[in-house]
DNA sequence: GCCGACCCTGACAACGTTGTCCAGCGCCGT
DNA sequence: ACGGCGCTGGACAACGTTGTCAGGGTCGGC
């Protein structure tokens, strides 16, 4: 900037006013400015400005994976309000992992974000906290965060697998098996509640062995689907190693908590000569061209994100209302799997 | 810091050494600094130690579009191997327009990325020349760049267009339409020209108006889907009216030359009795599970982008060997599509 | 016991930008 | 014609950090 108002022969206060589009330059000497400008090909540090009025016009987002469907979608939403707000939107993510998610999410901070949206994939975030008292704002997206108070956007994870759980009772299946993710998960806990509640309103019991979760490796939930609907031990080791080893009743119908599980229980079912009843949580893109159609209960990722970017901005827009937790409703595709017999 | 360095009394300095783990502060003293900042919270401000040391230790990444999961796989790549670097990633997305692509790559630029790796919408990227002369990298990723000398990392797109067409043409389809992005999208033209050469190399002719190409939401490439099986007139209002009016022979077998088209189509056929011949360039997620498999000739995304993030790297590392262009292989993986008979 | 050397610490300037303040000039009103 | 007001342009400090350099303290060796 130095060297753009020396070959203007101008001060430097002059080409920061042409830059920053201020009043008070005459159009003659703004245009002088801009052609050099260009000559010099020069660009203005956002660094040293953000030095300098402490404002960054950015915020961050940390997924929990960018290569995952819903997340791209979650980021999509984000970065449309984002835009809105002339905002520029940095994205990192946490691949599942506690440290991953503290380490990137100080770094933007360290970055000045004005704001941040977590998907957060550890249970602690009480490292946000210095960060928060000296005015970042900070929205929780799919999962709430812990260890602070702040706005949370999420699905009703709970309500969406009891309808999915129901509509697979009312189409007479008795023993349903649930595959989720890791237990901690909170998205995977809520919708094993809603499972369990959706079976005790029917009346239903539910063997703990019809309920898997852990990894959501295509191998680790094939072993699952096979496991239910077989009525194989659990395999789990627990401490009732009898128990363990009796079979249970096979399940005829499967809940499978998410897109990834949903993803690798149709693969793993592929080989099968009929598909067993299956409803899953999250829609997939191709869900209606299989056959039988996929029924699922579906999210709507994008305005999950375009939600919490919504309540970020007015966060920094000096909202100081209290918390929010938004509960987003999730809808069941009924696309024929459910009408499937059961066995 | 100045309030740490207050609050532990000793020199400023001192608490910049401890923060950044420089030798030559004795243990004692470190603690003493250390357990100041955490009783603070205070946080280093990057933004201010760029502005001193002129590295940022981040990349930019400019996509086409952040919810399309090709892109989101080329980004998965890409922060991986920025991760490894040690190096934050900052991503937007251009929505495939080249004035939004400019603006954020500037954007990125103001924040004084070290490197960029871009995604081209537009057909020129002179823009970027004055931030390359001042020590900007640049990687392509997908397609070409234009007006500035930079790496580009490409999939072998008119390779595999070539041996999907002849997949289909090996399985006895002697017409065979082809759906495609807008024909100046670098990818949809190379796809384009395997296409022809494919058929070329068969002794087939190519009917103008067995090709689509336009946008690639569902409602157009449904009325190209229909219009190919048909054998309409082309609808594009040419110039020979007489020619757009006659009918074309109908197709076969259709070539959809990416994943969003691919999807468009399938679920334009999703009605009829049995889906006719079609490969699709881009994997998809479920497509072994599609009755009839679906066969796809398959890019790597993952590894386009790893690919794209290392040569930038290397161009970080003063690497200053000519500008290269790497192709990546495609792969032809079959699903059974092909084995329907030709009508 | 004294001197030298080494290690540790702190003062200071500079990175590029913007906000504040002031000076100069031209125009308008009387 | 003169004075005042308004508008344009420039000098300067400050944002938070790090690199340079110099000074002080301590320990060891002679």
């Amino acid at each position: 900037m130095k060297d753009v108002a020396a070959a203007a022969g101008v001060g430097l206060k002059t080409v920061s006013r042409v830059v920053n589009k201020e009043s008070g330059v005459s159009p003659a000497m703004a245009a002088r400015v801009r052609a050099v400008i260009d000559e010099l090909g020069f660009r203005r540090n956002d660094s040293a400005r953000l030095l300098r009025t402490g404002s960054t016009a950015s915020v961050g987002l940390v997924l929990e994976d960018i290569g995952d469907p819903f997340s791209s979608a979650l980021s999509r939403g984000v970065e449309a309000v984002a835009r809105e707000h002339g905002c520029l939107l940095l994205t990192g993510s946490s691949a599942e992992d506690a440290d991953r998610e503290r380490e990137l999410a100080l770094a933007l901070c360290a970055r000045r974000v004005d704001g941040l949206v977590v998907v957060p994939a550890g249970g602690d975030h009480e490292y946000l906290l210095p960060e928060a008292a000296s005015g970042l704002a900070v929205v929780f997206l799919d999962r709430p965060g812990a260890g602070i108070e702040a706005d949370a956007v999420l699905s009703d994870n709970a309500g969406g697998a009891r309808a999915g759980t129901a509509h697979l009772i009312a189409h007479g299946h008795p023993r349903i098996g649930f595959i989720g993710d890791l237990p901690h998960i909170h998205t995977c806990a809520e919708r094993l509640r809603g499972y369990r509640e959706a079976m005790r309103a029917a009346g239903l019991p539910v063997d703990e062995r019809w309920i898997a979760t852990g990894p959501t490796d295509p191998a680790t939930v094939g072993r699952a689907v096979r496991r239910l609907l077989t009525g194989g031990p659990d395999g789990n080791g627990g401490p009732d190693p009898t128990a363990a080893e009796r079979a249970a009743e096979p399940v005829t119908a499967l809940f499978t908590a998410n897109n990834r599980v949903t993803l690798a229980a149709l693969q793993a079912l592929a080989g099968l000569p009929a598909r067993p009843a299956l409803v899953g949580f999250d829609d997939l893109e191709l869900a209606a061209l299989l056959s039988p159609g996929l029924t699922v209960v579906a999210q709507d990722p994008e305005a999950l994100g375009r939600t919490a970017a919504r309540l970020l901005f007015d966060r920094l827009g000096h909202d100081t209302s209290p918390p929010r937790r938004v509960e987003l409703p999730t809808r069941l595709i009924v696309r024929g799997s459910g009408e499937v017999p059961p066995a």
